[in-house]
DNA sequence: ATGGTCACG
DNA sequence: ACGTACGTGACCATT
């Protein structure tokens, strides 16, 4: 017999990309299963099999890391338009009789090497159908691959491989080991490329042989440098390159006869797909399809309960209740549930309430906080709340860009149903909410990640909303007039600096000021930027004392920076209480921080006195204060606790000045000896190892030699040889794991750790460094926020959380309950977890944020 | 939409 | 040989 294997991920990526987009009415695209399918019957047709076998890359939990290091090590990877198309195609394709060949902890090339391999050993032939080179390494006697390229369709035999690369199909393993694959992360020899390694395989045939015999070989010395070079990475490349032959699948061929048995299902489900082509294609068109029968299986029901009326009874009786709902402007303007698998839309707040307040019920949501901000608004308390996807999506998967319903749905492979129109199709990942849930949740317990999820992102949530709706008073009035003195200095600026340049041009654009400071002025550049000069703050500082225009450029950015970004852009925000209402985003950072938007108050200027000036006009309300704390050097903390460092916990535990006792480490000094300048540098080294450090940007940092940077790196390793230990330890794990986590189980994959590209390596070994301890800060100020928030209520008081900047919380406070409440937030912030080092945090009160500020 | 710059931890 | 510390968001000019 003969049997067709084909490579489905390869194939249906050709398809996705090489067909213009299709959809069908409600928006499902269909073009890469049109293709898929089309190209399958081609393939039948001119290879004629007795059999059909089509393999699947497999996405599972073990093999999630490396599936995902892929995805993301090449920043397309599978786009959600794809990805919605994978599981009715797979539908599909079972209905039509062929048989879907998937296997954990392996890949689809893999499945077609091991038929091929099992094809060598029975009577059986094999046509691999692909659109990967890759495979070619397949072809034997027994085994032709049928490559299927944009243009062309190629079979390749022994003879073909012979006639186009001149060797045997094995030898494309030696070739392919040497020249490498940036795109299959191999790294190959550096320095030979296609050419080079064809001439050297057709003449030794093998890497092993190479370097068995690289003093005899007749080559370049240019060449055999590079050999040696990279003889590491080529042996490696030799194991990495080679198709695995042994999956554990089913090899028996009559197994896999196409049979397909039930004509009247495909057409249907044809139909459904508005696939009509395919329906003739496939010989199907004698079956009648009716719409209703296209609809059979899609059924997307919706009940109309506008009033709630069917509602009000069924939420007593219901467990659990999938819920999508829709607020703006902090009114309800309907939701929608999911009950037993009925879905049910209704616009009647009371009914919602009640929904919510059900403590028999639970909910199961996205969202939440919004959830949690209307409840805040209407006065009254969700207790219900059991599961929110968008937040165990970003536990699961912290740098995902998109955690919609459809997106996650097509990263699941869970298919939408469709709606009968358009306007229902918006409730469609409702009706599947319970196979989502349930995926995201047994996925969030195997990476043990349930009080992640539990104790601090939910509550969180809904301290998020409280503080968003509360917003921070400011005194706009002072910001205007703030504003109009910046202005003016701006205004005099501006003519001082045409009249010292000579010309008048736009001294924002950064284009414009490089061509006049150094083709009209003709001053040094030193760096470039991807469009021309670089004229960023580091740059003009080198500059100042060459023309007198250069100070005035730094001032002016300076001014006008605050004057836009924080006068004027304030200003916009500012809500009609007086009040500034950030967002918090909780699904943002890669590192479990929250970030702050529309406005952003986490970089309020503080680092110069004029910037600082600006937090004067942030302030409590009348008769409250601001109190204000924050943890002090948290991260250097988490790190002493996490590498376990002797010396470092000791320096803690001591409540020892860090940095100088760094700087005695480092310079090898007594204590008493240490010079501010030595503290600097050390508290620079300090930040440096906390970020991954490299040597040539601390010598950057505290403009010293390299070699000089180098020595602080190596003493300071030496001394907190804990520290040394740690740093390779959590590389090495994150490279086994593909993952780095915090202390509290908040995951960060580092699909950049197995890049090609030394830069990517690199940067993906700093994120391995510094993740484990940002993100373990992160969590512990998220846990403090909850418990403060708990408290503040428990103590019957009436001050709130206001804003938290990374290692800061602001609360606004009665006056009366100052002292009370600074006591509090210092407690909460310091035990909220418990470190081999004290955790210190530092409260002060005052009316604005400059005077609550230490 | 992207890049450059600069504000924060 | 190459580029250089981690994590963000806003504004401006330019494409």
């Amino acid at each position: 017999m003969r049997i067709l294997v084909v490579d489905g991920n390869s194939i249906v990526n050709r398809a996705y990309y090489g067909i213009r987009p299709l959809t069908t009415k409600d928006g499902q695209f269909t073009h890469a299963i049109y293709g898929f399918l089309t190209m399958l019957k081609k393939l039948e047709k001119e290879e004629n099999p007795d059999a059909v076998a089509i393999a699947f890359d497999l996405k599972s939990p073990t093999f999630r890391h490396k599936a995902y290091a892929g995805y993301k090590a090449t920043r397309k990877g599978m786009p959600p338009e794809l990805a919605s198309q994978m599981a009715p195609l797979k539908e599909l394709l079972t209905l039509l009789g062929y048989k879907i060949v998937t296997c954990e902890g392996y890949e689809a090339d893999d499945i077609l090497g091991t038929f091929a391999l099992a094809c060598e050993n029975n009577e059986h032939e094999c046509v691999v159908a692909t659109g990967d080179r890759d495979s070619l390494q397949l072809v034997s006697d027994k085994t032709s691959v049928h490559l299927c390229t944009n243009r062309d369709d190629i079979l390749y035999t022994p003879e073909k491989i012979m006639e186009t690369y001149g060797v045997t199909p094995k030898e494309l393993i030696e070739i392919k080991a040497i020249q490498g694959d940036t795109s299959d992360n191999i790294p190959g020899v550096a320095g030979i490329g296609p050419k080079g390694a064809g001439d050297l395989i057709q003449k030794y045939h093998s890497v092993s042989y190479i370097y068995d015999h690289l003093d005899e070989l007749e080559i370049k010395d240019g060449m055999r440098k590079k050999l040696i070079a990279s003889k590491d990475n080529a042996l490696l490349s030799r194991m990495l390159g080679e198709i695995n032959c042994h999956a554990p699948v089913d090899t028996d061929v009559p197994k896999y006869v196409v049979t397909m048995t039930d004509r009247d299902a495909c057409a249907r489900y044809m139909a459904r797909l508005e696939l009509f082509s395919l329906i003739e294609k496939y010989g199907l068109n004698q079956v009648e399809v009716t719409e209703e029968a296209a609809k059979e299986r899609e059924k997307l029901e919706i009940i109309d309960d506008s009033d709630g009326k069917i509602l009000s009874e069924k939420i007593n009786a219901a467990e659990k209740v999938y819920l999508s709902f829709e607020i703006s402007d902090k009114e309800l303007k309907s939701f929608a549930v999911n009950i037993n698998g009925e879905i049910f839309t209704c616009t009647n707040a009371a009914v919602f309430k009640e929904l919510l307040t059900n403590e028999k019920t639970e909910i199961l949501t996205r969202g939440c906080k919004q959830l949690f901000a209307y409840a805040d608004a209407h006065d009254f308390e969700i207790t219900n709340l059991k599961f929110d996807v968008e937040l165990a999506a970003y536990l699961l998967q912290p740098s995902e860009k998109d955690y919609s319903d459809e997106n996650l749905c097509a990263m699941h492979e869970i298919e939408l149903p469709a709606a009968e129109n358009a306007e229902n199709q918006k409730y469609a990942p409702l009706a599947v909410y319970d196979k989502l849930c349930n995926i995201l949740l047994s996925e969030i317990k195997s990476n043990e990640q349930e009080d992640l999820l539990y104790k601090v992102e939910l509550p969180l949530a809904n301290v998020l909303a409280k503080m968003e709706n509360l917003g921070f008073a400011v005194d706009k009035q002072g910001i205007e007039d703030y504003g109009k003195m910046l202005s003016a200095e701006i205004d005099a600026l501006e003519s001082s600096i045409y009249e010292s340049a000579g010309v008048q041009f736009n001294i924002n654009s950064p284009k414009q000021l490089g061509k006049v400071l150094f083709e009209e002025l003709g001053l040094p550049a030193k760096k470039k930027t991807k469009s021309g000069y670089s004229t960023n703050a580091e740059v003009l500082e080198g500059l100042r004392y060459e023309h007198p225009v250069v100070d005035m450029v730094l001032n002016y950015r300076t001014l006008a920076k605050l004057n836009s970004t924080y006068c004027e852009g304030l200003l916009k925000v500012i809500a009609p209480d007086g009040r500034i209402h950030s967002s918090f985003n909780q699904t943002e950072t890669r590192t479990g921080r929250i970030s702050s938007t529309e406005p952003n108050l986490q970089n309020i200027p503080v680092r110069t006195e004029l910037g600082r000036e600006m937090r004067k006009f942030f302030c409590a309300r009348e008769d409250w204060v601001l109190v204000d704390a924050d943890y002090s050097q948290i991260e250097l903390r988490v790190l002493a606790h996490i590498a376990q460092d002797k010396n470092m916990i000791a320096a803690f535990q001591n409540g020892d000045d860090i940095h100088a006792i760094t700087a005695s480490q480092v310079f090898n000094l007594p204590l008493d000896m240490v010079t501010p300048i030595m503290r600097s540098r050390a508290k620079a080294v300090n930040f440096g190892i906390v970020y991954g450090i490299g040597a040539y940007s601390l010598a950057k940092d505290i403009g010293v030699t390299n070699k000089e940077a180098k020595q602080y790196i190596e003493s300071y390793l030496s001394h907190y040889s804990g520290v040394d230990d740690y740093m390779k330890r959590v590389v090495e794990k994150a490279k086994l794991d593909g993952y780095v986590e915090t202390m509290f189980g908040r995951r960060r994959y580092l699909p950049e750790l197995t890049s090609g590209k030394h830069m990517m390596r690199a940067f993906g070994e700093r994120v391995a460094r510094n993740m484990p301890i940002q993100g373990t800060a992160a969590d512990i100020i998220k846990i403090a926020m909850v418990r403060v928030d708990e408290r503040l209520k428990k103590e019957g008081l009436q001050a709130r959380l206001i804003l938290q900047v990374h290692d800061e919380l602001i609360v606004e406070a009665p006056k009366a309950e100052s002292e009370k409440v600074a006591a509090l937030l210092q407690e909460e912030m310091e035990n909220a977890v418990t470190l081999s080092v004290p955790l210190t945090a530092d409260a002060a009160t005052g009316k604005t944020w400059y005077d609550a500020k230490g």
